[in-house]
Formats: structure tokens, C-alpha cells, sequence
DNA sequence: GCGCATCTCCACCTTTTGGGGGAGGTCAGA
DNA sequence: TCTGACCTCCCCCAAAAGGTGGAGATGCGC
């Protein structure tokens, strides 16, 4: 039995997605709020699978209730975001906040049922037209460095370490250590890599770097 | 009415897809091709609205021909890759092609088609699963830089500014240019950022930069 | 008004960087 | 075998970068 619960401050809205869910054999709802702060109570106290979250709510937004609820962690639920507007703001700061769902509340009954059972049994449930986006954002970021990867193959594999390495932050110095190579040797493999690349210092070699996809947002902690 | 293409080599498959969507009153299958070479011919003969494409083809494998096709242009249609493997890097490829759909054969009819439905109308549709990796890839791209955006913040308006200016590949030189003031100044600018983020030099002011989202990878031409 | 942060610029200095050219060694392929 | 591509390292030199300290101007809030 899927333990559902709602989150909206129009007691109108809040029921109907109620009475929809309620009315499903394997789904009941085990408990509604009509705000972020009650969310959050209700959310530790009732310990549901799944949360149907409005955003625009008095008190606190439905993504930042969003974020406590699954930063907590104690919950293990999954949160569905349910709202009229689908700004790219409000879309991304859901995802980042965690929610696995992004469903728009024109959605028609069976969907929105359905988006409840695909997310409760771990997958990801967005508004088709969310998706494209997301898509159409992922794809650039992926096909971004496809002729600078070009200039890449032009490089010896000593060079694209040294380039991996100035990606890195590191001085040449840094680079010789931990290449196990001599400074002057360092100083070659940059010129050289430079001057292949058409690139005049290596802070443009750290731009080349992450726009061919050499190197990586997210991948390296950002201590130096 | 919208008209679909089936890509697959199993004429099985093909044939079993194609009577499901035909049994729609307002989906018709213009045309059909077993492998990515006739998918690419078809698709430039017959124009179709949606291709539902395999990606296990012998002569050319359906994300070869998904990027063909789309490349080509002339053709407006969408493509949906419908597999029965989903690894990663199937995905990446797909997405990357340009396709608006990902789906598994193992879906129900219904949602075959409903997912053409869907992408006819310009969305997008992904299996589940993907859709909750694709969540979390990008979930984790954003929230990547969340204690580098903090540091960020004690930087002032010119600063920052500057920063990005450097971000671009600039020197000092071309940073005063860009900025009209001089290049005194630029270096106080440059000095003063990079000790408040405790950077060492300009090169680990660029990864900064692109770890924190202040700069971001494809939103630049790297002609330099 | 006064303090404070910011933006602007200067001079002086050291370190790093990048370019040019050269040179020895290895190793694969013609 | 010899050529060519790599990797390694050297010297010298000029340019850029970065640090330190100082200074005038502005504007904002107490």
C-alpha cells in the first residue's frame, strides 16, 4: 500500500487529489498539509512514501519544504512537485532540491495516479514538455566540445596529461612532481600543447579543458 | 494525423508495432526500414512525423542514423529510440543524437503510444529510470558549487566581474579593455580575488569559476 | 561629519610563464 | 638502417602575472 501524502493551502485542490489517490485500491492518503512548515511535521510524524508538493504556499514554498523534508534523510520518501506554472527557475530548483516528479496540475486524474506509482517504485516522473528542456540542456552541455575534441586528437599523450593537469589548477612545478618529470620538461609539453591548440596561456587551456569535456564541473573537490 | 516510421530489423517487432499504432484512429505508419541506411532513406521519402527507432541494427545502428536524419534538417520529425537496453552511455548517445524519446520495449501499448502522442505534441518522453539518472546527473551539476557559490559571495560587483572576464580566457590587458579601466587596476582587481577565494593563480580562478557556475561549459564560442 | 567599503590607479619587486632554439634518448615503421 | 615522432632536459630571454604598499575619489550608512 503506497502511503501518500498531500501538500497544498487550497483545502479545494488539497482534497481532490485526495479523493482521486484515496479512490486507487493500492493507494491511500495517510495524511495532507497546507503549508511548507506543517509539511514538514507531517512529513516526520506520518512518514509517507510519497509527497504531492504545491509550490506557491503561505509560510514556506513547497521547495523549500522540499529540500528539509529530504535533507532530513531520516524520511525515505520521494517528493512529487504539483503546480500551475512550470518556470525553468522553479523546475530546476526542484530538482536540485531533490523531487523526483515535476507534474503540472492540468494533467488529467490517471496520470497523475501514474506518476505516483512510476516514482514510488524509484523512477522519475516530469511533464513532457520539462522533459524536452531537460533534454534539450543535457544534450548541449554533451555535444558542446564536439570540434574542440577535434583539436584535442592532435595532441601527444604526455600533453593531454599536462593539459589534464593545468585543468587541475596546478603550477608547473606542480605538474613536474607529479608527472615525475623535470620542470623543463613541463614548460615543453605546455608550449607545445599551446601552441597546438591555438591557445595562449593556460588559463585558456583550463577553458579548453572543460569546454571539450576534458575536464569536468562536479568532479574534483575544489580544495587546490 | 500523425505519421510514423518503424525502424527495427526484426520484422516481428516492427510488424507488431506498427499494427498497435495503426489501431489508433489518428496515428497512421507511413513507413518502415530494418536497419539505419534504408531508416535514413525512408525518412527523407516518406517524411514522417515520429520514428520509432531500434538501436541494435546491422549496416548502421539507430543512433547513427537518428544523428543523420536529424542533421539532415529538411526533415522535421522527431525521433523516439525504443530499445531494450538502457546503459548509460546508450542514453548519453541518444539524447546527444537529438532524439525526444527513450523508451523500453517493455512498456504497455498504451504508453508506446502515448509517448508518439506526446512527442507529436513537442514534449519529450523517457523511460522512468532514465528520467531519475538524468534528474540526478543534473541535480548534481547544479548543486556542485553550492560552498564555492558562498565564497563566491564575498567578492565584490567588479571583482566578480573580473573574474569572469578571466574566466573567458583574458589576460590583464584585454580584461582592462573590456571593462574601460586600466590595467593597474585590473591586477588590484585580480590580486584581491584571488585572495579572497584563496586561489593561488588565474588558472585555478578559471576551474573556480566553472566548478561554481559562474561560468558554464557550451554557453561560449572557444575561438579565443 | 566620519568611518568603511569600493573602485580607481601608481610604483617596485619577485616569481611564473611562455617562446626560441638546441640536444640526447627511445621506439616504431618505412 | 634511417627517418620521424615523442619524451626528456638544458639555456637564455622577454612578457605576464602576482604581491606589497600607498593613495585619491566616491558613495553609503551611522
Amino acid at each position: 500500500m503506497l502511503r501518500v501524502m498531500v501538500v497544498d493551502d487550497q483545502a479545494l485542490v488539497r482534497r481532490g487529489f485526495a479523493l482521486i489517490l484515496d479512490n486507487e485500491p493500492d493507494i491511500q492518503v495517510a495524511a495532507e498539509a497546507a503549508n511548507g512548515i506543517e509539511a514538514i511535521e507531517a512529513a516526520q510524524a506520518h512518514q509517507p512514501d510519497i509527497i504531492l508538493m504545491d509550490i506557491r504556499m503561505p509560510e514556506m514554498d513547497g521547495l523549500e519544504a522540499t529540500a528539509r523534508i529530504l535533507e532530513a534523510g531520516d524520511a525515505t520518501c520521494r517528493v512529487i512537485i504539483l503546480t500551475t506554472f512550470d518556470p525553468d527557475e522553479y523546475v530546476f530548483r526542484a530538482l536540485r532540491a531533490g523531487a523526483s516528479g515535476f507534474v503540472l496540475k492540468d494533467i488529467p486524474p490517471e496520470a497523475l495516479v501514474e506518476a505516483v506509482r512510476t516514482v514510488a517504485e524509484g523512477g522519475a516522473m516530469l511533464a513532457p514538455g520539462i522533459t524536452q528542456r531537460l533534454i534539450s540542456q543535457f544534450a548541449q552541455k554533451l555535444g558542446a566540445g564536439r570540434n574542440l575534441a577535434e583539436r584535442l586528437e592532435r595532441l601527444t599523450t604526455r600533453e593531454c596529461e599536462v593539459l589534464k593537469a593545468i585543468a587541475d589548477g596546478k603550477s608547473n612545478a606542480e605538474i613536474a612532481e607529479a608527472l615525475f618529470i623535470g620542470p623543463a620538461t613541463v614548460k615543453t609539453h605546455v608550449s607545445s600543447l599551446l601552441s597546438k591548440l591555438e591557445l595562449r596561456d593556460r588559463a585558456q587551456a583550463v577553458v579548453f579543458a572543460y569546454e571539450c569535456g576534458l575536464a569536468t564541473v562536479g568532479e574534483r573537490d575544489v580544495g587546490f
